[in-house]
DNA sequence: CATGAATGAGGATTCATTCAT
DNA sequence: GATGAATGAATCCTCATTCAT
């Protein structure tokens, strides 16, 4: 399910990327977005049916990205309770480090856009619902407490997002003691 | 500090809460937002200096009613604890029973609205320096690990955030039940 | 045909002079000229019928002044030659001393607002007619080229005007002897 | 420092010359101007940034014609009391000849635009400083009084612009005869 | 008479989208 | 494929005017 990407597409979901971050949907016109790109209009438009479509393509491509990052853990080969901590982990570091994408996607999940896509989203081996399933895994091993999914995941997720929005308003970034501290909270919360 | 309202005025911002609930700031123009509130296009003109400035004092408004809510809770006769568990269930609550609130504040928090007078919130008496605060006597008085206040309201807020979340997107409601054990988790990973 | 004056009016009209001399009719909505009247919006549609018919009684209101000012230089007992003169350079100085009426009227002439009233301006004993009838005085007298009046008054006003209008862009004020040189010009150029 | 025109760019100033001569800047919006250019709205935007940009450019437009004309008259091959009286005539037949120009560039003068660009008039090689310059070769070459060339302006100009004013008013033609009367007077007026 | 809140038509401007080159 | 000029519907906002108090 990989997007495949040519440069200009790459160029038009950077350009795009940035400048949501900065300004929002609203405030990032497609022909801003083109001379970010350095592309023209018409061109964005060879690429995506509208500006929607742009919107809703590079969604795809950002969870995608994700959704690999978080694959390469769970399947990883081992303890549970590493990859529990890893994963979380590592879903922060990379939001820290791709705030754009970070940023763009909570946009995005608070937007009528989302609206639009969401039975798809649910429906779809999502990065969401990899990290249900992941959650469940815990639970059949009886190393979580017996919640489901979606619950823990509220868990999980939210003090994530949380921390990193906190980082994204402060223009700073939380100290590995601190992120330890944090996943260990969660962990010391949901373990049986 | 409570904000003064006048009959059109509470009109006209319960009118822009539902509709950018519905259709997001973008999709919110002022003249529909007007038909909606049963008021002139003139008249919000006359109440607020501009779409920003009504946005920002809904904001306001919302951020206050909030504020009175969780007030009366901390300041309550109770053992921290319980004050800890209730504090977050009737947040859990309100929004849960004001899903116009919570959708219009998650987006005004990822929208370049928020850029502008995040400074002015940090300063103030907000509901997030309460809530901050809050934590912060519980550290004091050896209830809580210790920690950071930012740090435990990322996971306070953040948990109750994603649930609320979730229940908007799912268009569900959490049980009672399942409200009683994410305090649990929470309460159990923040606890000395 | 004096205008009677209020003391709401006058400060109506002073408050439009000055606002309309900075910022042009567009510039000067009712709202702002009742602010800087110290006058309710209400109040000036109490004296007048409409924005336009406030402009135009302001037109009236100084064309008065500067008839009354005309005449009395006029119909004094002294030389033509001696009229001729002091008339040009009590104009001058008027124009110079009370700038908001200059240029109020300079935006007037060159409005729409003054295409609609204009022939009645040209039917009244107005002051341009007044000095049409002044400068054939002094053809009839043999004292000035046999040219019809308003041919004259081209360039007795145009002079005028054209130097009042250097000093409104150039904030600065002619000299006696300037002003003297100028009418020394005009004289010679239409004296017989 | 001729403007460049593209096709459109034309359409779109002859409209806006012809509309703001009729009804003024208040009273000629863009979508107005648009239509009778045969152009969209969102095609002016394209070549000016604002319509006060609009404004300004044609102003320039307007200016440059004029400099060209006075220049060709100004450089020839002539006696200075040929080109002296001929610039004058010339300036008049052209103003009457292009009374949407000359309107325009009357209302343009006494509005609020004009102020924003008067300083860099001044520094220019503009119509004015070329006619100033004019003057002051007559005063060198003891042809004319000697009086500073922006006084002398205040005559040559005054006149000529109060002349084709009462043509605009009364929507007539001065005669040849009339026109060269007028020259008469002036260098009379100022000449040594 | 005086007030100023309320109205809504009208104007400047933006921007997604199209299409001829 | 790529370009960017052209389009015009849609938006924000202004402001002359009205009218209830």
């Amino acid at each position: 399910m990989n997007i495949q990407l040519t440069e200009k597409k790459e160029q038009i979901f950077a350009a795009a990327l940035s400048m949501i971050n900065d300004h929002g949907f609203h405030g990032s016109p497609m022909s801003k977005i083109a001379k970010e790109a350095k592309v023209a209009v018409g061109s964005i438009y060879h690429y995506f049916a509208s500006k929607e479509d742009l919107i809703i393509e590079l969604y795809w491509y950002c969870s995608d990205i994700l959704k690999n990052k978080a694959l390469s853990i769970i399947e990883s080969n081992q303890a549970y309770e590493i990859r529990f901590r890893l994963l979380w982990k590592e879903l922060v570091l990379f939001y820290l480090d791709r705030m754009e994408i970070f940023g763009f996607m909570e946009q995005f999940y608070s937007s009528p856009f989302y609206e639009g896509i969401r039975a798809h989203i649910f429906k779809q081996k999502s990065e969401r619902n990899m990290l249900i399933h992941f959650m469940e895994e815990g639970v059949e091993e009886k190393l979580l407490r017996d919640l489901n999914g979606a619950l823990l995941i509220s868990t999980y997720l939210g003090v994530a997002v949380s921390l990193v929005k906190r980082c994204l308003y402060h223009k700073n970034r939380p100290t590995d003691e601190e992120i330890n501290t944090l996943v260990d909270i969660i962990w010391n919360g949901v373990k049986k």
